[in-house]
DNA sequence: ACTCCAATCTTGTCATCAGCAAGATAGGTT
DNA sequence: AACCTATCTTGCTGATGACAAGATTGGAGT
């Protein structure tokens, strides 16, 4: 039958997306609590029950959307990097601005690709593209002490990420920095990622 | 009314405690998501309407365990770096080993108190202390380095709470050392502690 | 000892949620 | 043109948080 013009067609066509793009802005405005799936479907314009059919459960669609966020951090880091230079301990302060910014641009987001519910959303593509987040950061640490042995650049590689996740994890739990201006907060950011690049390049210049 | 021994009085008692004591288990054991009032009640073996008479919504009930953590939290920090003896260096690490042995055993608590939810929670008691951890580990950084100047200090407090909370954090969300024994894990945590002191040392060796 | 009252706990209700079932529709395939 | 499968719908179930109204309790004041 012919529809009229206002009529809403009975397939959505894009509804995953959709989903996603609807379920990240939720995820951001009520936080990790108040997502729920009806929601996502009412921004979609679908029934409540549509959305069953491109994700399984409520984690499925939060799993897709953590993936998401850890691909776009990679690029952040990427791109921060690449903008840095060629000179490994730049480019290592680079790419934690590059994780910083993300972070602060997503908070909650954020948040959920970190949390303890992500590990167990047994969803592979989510797994593997925290490991390429990581990996990123494992060579840009070991660019900085190519000489060092393997033990020593093990503990800075966990050394390096913890400094750099700490101290963007603790701004956005709003317990560092809470009056400070957002150019103040970055200072401080800044003066986080030299002392820990600091200690990594020292770290490596004792070999063993 | 005489009640029969095995009838169930009608006042609990001490309900809130039971509460409290029911939810931290809940939460350990289902997460932040999985974490229901009526869960609570049931496990207190009380009515589900209850426990509106001691905290006002499910937030008050989370605000109240978070509060508790803190305090546990800065009293872990406290007698770990008692342990330690009283050389500033080796009392820092010695907190930051309590922070760590705070963190694992309790890690959805851990996730809960420094999570973007509880700080919305509006509760000054949960505010009073996370302030005190806070300035337990701001004394101890500044006694590490007495002759840096105050903007120096700041920075390292800042530094040394994200390398500790970063690098547990990670720990318990599994990103790192997955496949870790837990002694190993240890060691782990304290390369890294040992790295930031050194840091903290250095940075605070250079004064201005 | 008696009364009364406020705190505590109960049952019952409402709107909302996730997930499931069964039926309607659409777009593509043969 | 017929069909067939993915997509989307309405309509349920069981559970949740919050609220309302009533029952019970223990204690404060007389």
């Amino acid at each position: 039958m012919a529809r009229a013009k206002t009529a809403k067609p009975y397939h959505h066509g894009e509804l995953r997306e959709a989903l996603v793009s609807a379920g990240r802005k939720l995820l951001e405005e009520k936080g990790v609590r108040g997502f729920t799936l009806r929601e996502c479907a009412r921004r979609a314009a679908v029934s409540h029950a549509a959305p069953a059919h491109h994700f399984a459960s409520i984690d499925d669609l939060l799993a897709e959307i953590a993936t998401r966020g850890y691909h776009e951090l990679t690029a952040a880091m990427s791109a921060e990097a690449r903008r840095s230079g060629n000179e490994p301990a730049a480019r290592l302060v680079g790419q934690g601005v590059g994780y910083m910014a993300f972070a602060a641009a997503n908070p909650v987001l954020f948040q959920l690709m970190f949390s303890r519910e992500a590990n167990r959303f047994e969803a592979p593509e989510l797994a593997e593209a925290a490991k390429s987040a990581y990996h990123l950061h494992r060579e840009a640490v070991e660019a900085v002490i190519p000489q060092a042995s393997g033990d020593v650049k093990e503990r800075m590689v966990d050394f390096a990420w913890a400094a750099v996740h700490g101290f963007i994890t603790l701004v956005l739990e709003g317990q560092l920095g809470e009056k400070d201006s957002s150019r103040a907060l970055k200072a401080r950011g800044l003066a986080a990622l030299s002392a820990m690049v600091e200690a990594v390049v020292r770290a490596g210049g004792e070999p063993g």
